[in-house]
RNA sequence: GGGCGCAUAGCUCAGCUGGUAGAGCAUCUGCCUUACAAGCAGGAGGUCAUAGGUUCGAGCCCUAUUGCGCCCACCA
């Protein structure tokens, strides 16, 4: 700790040495819970909850940063906010994981049995769920863990109950035979959403069936040889001029030796193939289209776990691509085989396994989708909801426009059960949130649920209300819903957003959030998408150990912006390293330039020019980031803040400041310090949400108490601490420093050469007499005199040019004039192209007629300085030749 | 097949309602100046994919073209 007041910034910047600590002190104190303040506005954002065995990635750590700053800008505006955390049971995937873990043990899921599976399934679910709670902690995630809530807890399974019996009672939720995808992996239907497709190589088999009656055959082309055992019929379009004749005549099916009807129907494509398509219904979804309108006979040829049944004895118990093999050799062998092509095709996926959908028929629960969507579609359209940035409504819209009914049950047991009880003796459904004693329609007690389980998102559907405590009307649900902003990435948009919109419509009445804020993907340095297979995932907590927490932030908010995908390269930790630093070391810097007893205040009279112009700056800064915040720019509020901290007031203001504070005679020594405490103070505020853990540490250490800057108020712009004259001032003194710097750099002038300034203006004569100091410091000067006219220039010296200022620098016994006079020159001609630029459009009529006066005003004033600047720098190419 | 998006400095990306192109990294030159060498100071580097159009004025708006990417869809 310093001896001369109590700062304790001593050492270097060391995030690892107090991130963790912070933390845990924001907790202890509770400053992530909601004030619950009556007289102020609420703001709620519901963390989109990741997989409970779940780890954390980029995705989430990005998806986290962006709440988590949104979240501290509203807390520290004063906001009753609230962020509330939780985990969601991922039905399938952690079914599947449990399932992999009972394997290693040897123990089979059926045997087990449902009781002591779910046991199983929760005793994981305490076991390795949470882990990902603390990385988002790691990350400084200021949620309300104590909020947190889970899936399957008490609370929200009773909401997913009450939901499905609402719609159920209403008729929007119906089962039925359909048409499904089934994953013969996970042993379940999954809904469309679910299912990836990619592009696969395989064959196009052109097979001849027989024509009955006649000497002809037709040419059919599959993918599928093996569901030919289970065809009941073969099409043509209707206007195909080649087949035309054979409709309604009937062809025999090889192996099968079957007749079955050659029909005609629409989605028949004449260019694809041979234009003979094979009819299955019980394996493809066309076909089983197809199928319905022809009123065809259905015949499945596998079994329930997709081997071949026992249609053709031999081939029993083959999986498909035996059955396919041998069923090629045989249409070989028999001379129905034309040729076999090269094909490749489009093959749907399981998201969660990779392995291959088959289209199934099976009895299933939906959601009917037709009258739900439509409320969406209108609550984005008419702007209850928006969508950052605007683009992604498209695909909003896209997807609700073709929406098709939602399968929802699946046939594995971890998730909430469908609350449906059929009645043993009447088979009539009784659907309730708790078990009936007796069957509604015949009063039997023999009642038994339905085994199925509900698709993982139709409980992540309700997440905005039922964490709330819905279908209670909590203090909390009256106080946050509707909430402000959901945070999310594009890639589930189908999954999650469209689904909480129409759930949250139908049950509450009201929009589930008011805001989306889409984000994009983290790929890889390369722009891949890190994958687990790939192997080119990178672990944020990885990172946090070797960066610090505040770094990893900055990387993935910095120079980025809403829903376009980022790379990840390491270099920019870097960045957001020195970042960090640079703010540690301007307020180690301005702390130990502060007297003991804190901070004096500030006399609007004594303030310098310099002075007005950081707080005019600042001011500036303050308006710019909450207009972007309020935009969702984060990323340009985090690079405005970087730009003003660094190039502002590290740069400039405390360099001009230095001599003021060296010197304790100076009057204006206090009102310096009160202007880098007040200015650092509010940097780092507006640093604060992105940035939170070094912040915090500077911000307590500099004004050494207890209070937090996470609840510190937010800087408001103050019309009172705008001074756009000395602004204006100011940056045209820095422009000349620049100037003379340049000039000293390219005549290799070492930096101790000290030398005297001779400013000759009309307009800032008085603000320079009150720069000497640190114009001479910071124009390597010992000596400034001030004029109002050129005269007593000597003839060798150099000469920087302005608007308002030139500057001579007698240098003759330093400078060689030849190098002068081309410096002078290479000036000159840069201004010049500027001058043209405006000469160019003064000229054009159109534009001093159409454009705005305001515009050609400052183009003719731009006009005359430049002509002004050039005049004076010829003038003193003249004189020195 | 339909829809969407992207092409800007060597690299990675910003660029608000059209008004003289920006950042980080890399690069070049000079500096250990008592906050910081994870730094300071000063440079260099872009016909904003191409071709038209609208406009006084286009990186930004319109049309077409090329290249790349993504999403959706039941072509066997």
């Amino acid at each position: 700790m310093c001896e001369k007041c109590t700062h304790n910034l001593e050492g270097k910047y060391e995030p690892k040495s107090f991130e963790e600590e912070i933390y845990k002190k924001w907790e202890d104190k509770g400053y992530f819970k909601p004030s619950m303040d009556k007289t102020k506005e609420s703001y709620c954002i519901m963390m989109p909850p990741p997989n409970v065995t779940g780890k954390l990635h980029m995705g989430h750590a990005l998806d986290g940063t962006l709440q988590d700053i949104l979240i501290r800008y509203k807390r520290m505006q004063g906001y009753n906010t609230l962020w509330l955390p939780g985990t969601d049971h991922s039905a399938i995937s952690t079914e599947v994981k449990i399932i992999e873990k009972l394997k290693e043990e040897g123990i089979d899921k059926q045997d087990l049995g449902r009781e002591k599976f779910l046991e199983r399934a929760w005793q994981w679910t305490e076991e390795y769920g949470g882990a990902i709670v603390n990385q988002q902690k790691r990350l400084g995630c200021s949620a309300d863990w104590d909020r947190s809530r889970f899936t399957m807890d008490e609370g929200l399974s009773k909401a997913v109950l009450t939901v499905f019996k609402r719609l159920y009672d209403k008729g929007l939720i119906y089962k039925g035979k359909r048409m499904i995808n089934w994953c013969p992996c996970c042993n379940t239907s999954i809904s469309d959403a679910e299912v990836e497709y990619e592009e696969e190589p395989t064959h196009l088999w052109h097979i001849k069936y027989k024509v009955v009656g006649e000497h002809r055959y037709l040419t059919i082309a599959t993918t599928r040889p093996e569901t030919m055992l289970g065809d009941t019929a073969v099409a043509v379009h209707p206007d195909d001029e080649r087949y035309k004749d054979l409709v309604g005549k009937k062809c025999i099916l090889p192996i099968m030796n079957k007749e079955i009807p050659i029909i005609a129907d629409e989605f028949v494509d004449m260019e694809f193939g041979t234009g003979c398509v094979k009819i299955t219904p019980a394996h493809d979804p066309n076909d089983y289209q197809a199928g319905l309108t022809h009123n065809l006979e259905i015949i499945e040829v596998f079994d329930e776990n997709f081997k071949m049944n026992d249609l053709v004895p031999e081939y029993k118990g083959l999986d498909m691509y035996e059955a396919r093999k041998l069923i090629v050799e045989k249409l070989k062998e028999l001379g129905n085989l034309v040729k076999i092509e090269d094909y490749t095709h489009n093959v749907g996926k399981h998201d969660r396994c990779r392995t291959t959908i088959e289209p199934k028929i099976s009895d299933q629960w939906f959601v009917s989708m037709k009258e739900l969507a439509k409320p969406a579609i209108d609550a984005v359209k008419n702007g209850k909801t928006r969508f950052v940035p605007q683009k992604f409504e498209k695909t909003y819209f896209n997807w609700l426009e073709n929406i098709q009914d939602w399968c929802i049950s699946r046939q594995i047991w971890w998730g909430h059960q469908i609350p449906a009880y059929y009645c043993d003796k009447c088979g009539h459904i009784n659907v309730d949130v708790e078990k009936p004693e007796k069957c509604e329609k015949c009063g039997s007690t023999s009642l038994t649920q339905d085994p199925d389980t509900l698709d993982t998102w139709f409980s992540s559907a309700l997440w905005p209300f039922s964490t709330l405590g819905w279908p209670e009307n909590t203090e909390d649900l009256k106080t946050f819903y509707p909430t402000n902003t959901l945070v999310t990435g594009y890639d589930i948009i189908f999954f999650w957003v469209v689904r909480m919109m129409f759930s949250a419509l139908e049950q509450t009445g009201e929009v589930p959030f008011k805001d989306v804020f889409i984000h994009g993907i983290v790929r890889d340095s390369q722009g891949r998408k890190m994958s687990k297979s790939l192997g080119n995932g990178i672990d944020p907590l990885e990172i946090i150990d070797k960066y610090s927490s505040d770094a990893l932030r900055f990387s993935l908010i910095s120079g980025t912006s809403a829903g376009n995908d980022m790379r990840f390269m390491e270099e920019k930790l870097d960045a957001a390293s020195n970042f960090a630093n640079k703010v540690w070391n301007a307020a180690k810097f301005v702390l130990m330039n502060l007297d003991v007893g804190g901070a004096a205040h500030s006399d609007p009279k004594e303030l310098m020019a310099e002075d007005k112009w950081i707080l005019s700056k600042l001011n500036t800064l303050i308006a710019e980031v909450k207009v972007n915040m309020d935009n969702y720019d984060l990323g340009v509020a985090l690079d405005k803040i970087y730009g003003f901290i660094w190039n502002e007031f590290c740069d400039w203001y405390i360099e001009i400041v230095k001599p003021r504070l060296y010197n304790k005679e100076n009057k204006t020594r206090k009102t310096a310090q009160y202007i880098l405490n007040k200015v650092l103070g509010d940097s780092l505020k507006l640093l604060h949400p992105f940035m939170p853990f070094v912040t915090e540490k500077i911000y307590k250490e500099l004004y050494n108490n207890d209070e937090s800057i996470m609840i510190a108020n937010y800087p408001e712009f103050d019309k009172e601490l705008e001074f756009k004259e000395e602004e204006v001032a100011l940056e045209e003194l820095k422009e000349v420093i620049t100037g003379i710097r340049n000039a000293r750099a390219t005549m290799n002038v070492h930096p101790s050469k000290k030398s005297k300034l001779i400013f000759v203006t009309k307009k800032y004569g008085e603000t320079i007499k009150e720069s000497e100091e640190f114009l001479k410091k910071l124009g390597f000067s010992e000596d400034v005199q001030v004029q109002e006219t050129k005269e007593n220039i000597p003839q060798n010296a150099v000469n920087i040019v302005s608007s308002n200022i030139e500057v001579f620098i007698p240098f003759e016994d330093l400078v060689d004039i030849k190098e002068e006079i081309e410096r002078l020159e290479k000036e000159k001609s840069k201004i010049l192209v500027e001058k043209e630029k405006t000469d160019k459009m003064l000229s054009n009529p159109g534009f001093i007629a159409k454009a705005p006066a305001a515009k050609v005003e400052e183009e003719k004033q731009k006009q005359a300085k430049f002509s002004e600047m050039i005049a004076a720098i010829e003038a003193r190419i003249r004189n020195l030749k």
